[in-house]
Order: structure tokens, then sequence, then C-alpha cells
DNA sequence: TACGATTTGCAATTAGATTGCATTTGGTTT
DNA sequence: AAACCAAATGCAATCTAATTGCAAATCGTA
């Protein structure tokens, strides 16, 4: 596993540390997208300012994306393998009303309808709130 | 002009005062939403918690909702004519990079794909980025 | 081992949103 | 008109999240 994570940085030209490894890690085995206050919680020992920037240049290197719902601290979540410095694939987010978790949702398919006319778009965000598959079997 | 201000401000059950006319008079007048320190610049003999308290009014009431695209300071823009207090009609909004300013998009075709198996909706946010109409005739 | 470039830890700052509280204001009741 | 009450306002203070300065710790390499 820790190697996994190793050669993921090396490949992404982050040099390694045991903060950047513990951090990856905690973001590649989460579903959901994190915030820094979340990431504080889970890993006690390490500094808010060293995630922060830790977050920042994973986000640089097209690692992680930061992903913005209606709630205050901003999240993160890991890129999709397409994701390059260059390029980053866009795609909606989903923020379950119960969890409070917000998904990737990388393969729904979502395409942005003709614009007025004289409007050029380049991105979008999208974000679907709801109830998430996981929260809706807890709720029968 | 102001008595149609009054008039809007009474339908929607808001105690009228110098402040309300004033915020909503210039609210109505712009095209795009606009953040508490905007309204500031614009109003400067207007308090900024009498400005914040004024917003959450308003939109307590329908009368505007707050639009949080990418940037920092969150906007606020007037509600459609179909708002009331239980019942918001989402909508798109444009961000345009090179003027700064976000428009809502009442007259895009937008409707939600179907969603993953498990998965409910009850609202979104689609915040799309690119360059707006007015900006486009002044950039040729 | 010495050196130079990064990274890290800790404290402090910034930005924006939000609140407490005393005062003012506006409408209503004697 | 004077007293009265509730809501609105002004000003300062607080809170949360994001961000930065700077000195010490690290790491790879000469
Ligand atoms: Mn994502
Ligand atoms: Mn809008
Ligand atoms: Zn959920
Ligand atoms: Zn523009």
């Amino acid at each position: 596993m820790k190697t996994e994570i190793e050669e993921l940085l090396r490949k992404k030209e982050i040099k390694i540390t045991a903060n950047r490894i513990l951090i990856l890690e905690l973001l590649l085995n989460t579903p959901h997208s994190l915030s820094i206050a979340t990431i504080e919680k889970a890993l006690p020992w390490a500094d808010r300012a060293t995630i922060f920037r830790t977050l920042k240049t994973f986000e640089k290197k097209a690692l992680l994306h930061a992903v913005k719902d209606d709630d205050k601290p901003i999240k993160y979540a890991i890129c999709s393998d397409a994701c390059e410095v260059n390029y980053h694939k866009i795609h909606p987010h989903f923020h379950c009303d119960t969890c409070g978790n917000t998904f990737c949702l990388y393969d729904y398919d979502f395409r942005l309808p003709k614009l007025p006319d004289n409007y050029t778009a380049d991105k979008y965000s999208l974000v679907i709130n709801g109830i998430c598959s996981n929260c809706q079997k807890h709720n029968i």
C-alpha cells in the first residue's frame, strides 16, 4: 500500500515526505471529499498549515481538486486518473444532506446545454444536493 | 420608482425603511449579483451589519437569493417573480471571468440528468464560467 | 560531512461572515 | 401629544476559515 502511494507521488513529481504519504493515504481511502479540519482530526499530530500547504501542492500537481459545495469549509478530493497538470477533468459533485459528505460523480452523464447567444463557457461547477446511496439504505 | 419598490416590500411583508428601500433599489437596478462589500461601496453611509441583516431578511422573504460562485464573497441577486417563501425557483448562474460578475440564467434550458441508482436529488447548483455577452462585445 | 533547497511547525494575520448590546426609529396605544 | 413597545440600526467585538512569516528541521546531493 505505502509503495503504491509513494509511486503515485513520484509519478506526479511530488517530493515524498511522511506528511504527504499519510495525507494522501487518507484521501485515497476515503470515498468522499475532506476538509482541512477533517484531515486535522484524522491526523491529530499534523499541523494545519502543513496540511493546507500539502493540499495546495497536491492541487497544483493535479493529484487532487478543491470541491466547493454550499457548506463552508472547502473540501478536497483525489483527481481522476485522466487529470494532469494542464488538464482537469470536470465532473459534477453530490452533497448528501443526511451525512453531509460530498462525492465526486465521475460516471454521471452530464453535458452543458447550449448557452444563450454571445456567452462562451470554459468550465462549470455542478453540485447536486440530496440523499446519497449509503444514507438511503440506513434510512428504511 | 420608489413607489414600486415600496410596493414590492409591502407585498413581501417586509417593513419599509430607508435602508431597505435603497438596498433593494440597488439590487433591482443591477443586472448581476452583488456582494455585501460591493453594496457597502455603493452605499457608503450604510453599515455592514445592517446590509448583512437586510439581505438575510430579504432572503428569508424570498425577495432575493444567495449566489455562490467560486469566488469568495457570497453574492446576492433578486429572486424571480415565481419565488415565494416556501418555494425557490432553482436556476443556473453564469460567472464571467472577464468582468467578474455573476448573472442569473433564468431562461437557460437546463434539467438534471438521471442520477445513479439510490441517489435522490432535491436541488442543485450550477455555475458556468466563461465570458459574458457584454465582455464578448468589448473584446473584439 | 557540509551545503542548498524544501518542508515543516507555530504563531500571527487576513478576510469574510456573524453576533451582542445599547440606541434609535416608527408605528400604536392611551 | 406623550408614553410605549417591538423592530431596526450602528458600532464594536467575535468567530471561522483561509493564509502567511519566519526560524528550525529535513533531505538529497556535492
Ligand atoms: Mn470531484
Ligand atoms: Mn440567481
Ligand atoms: Zn449520505
Ligand atoms: Zn463579463
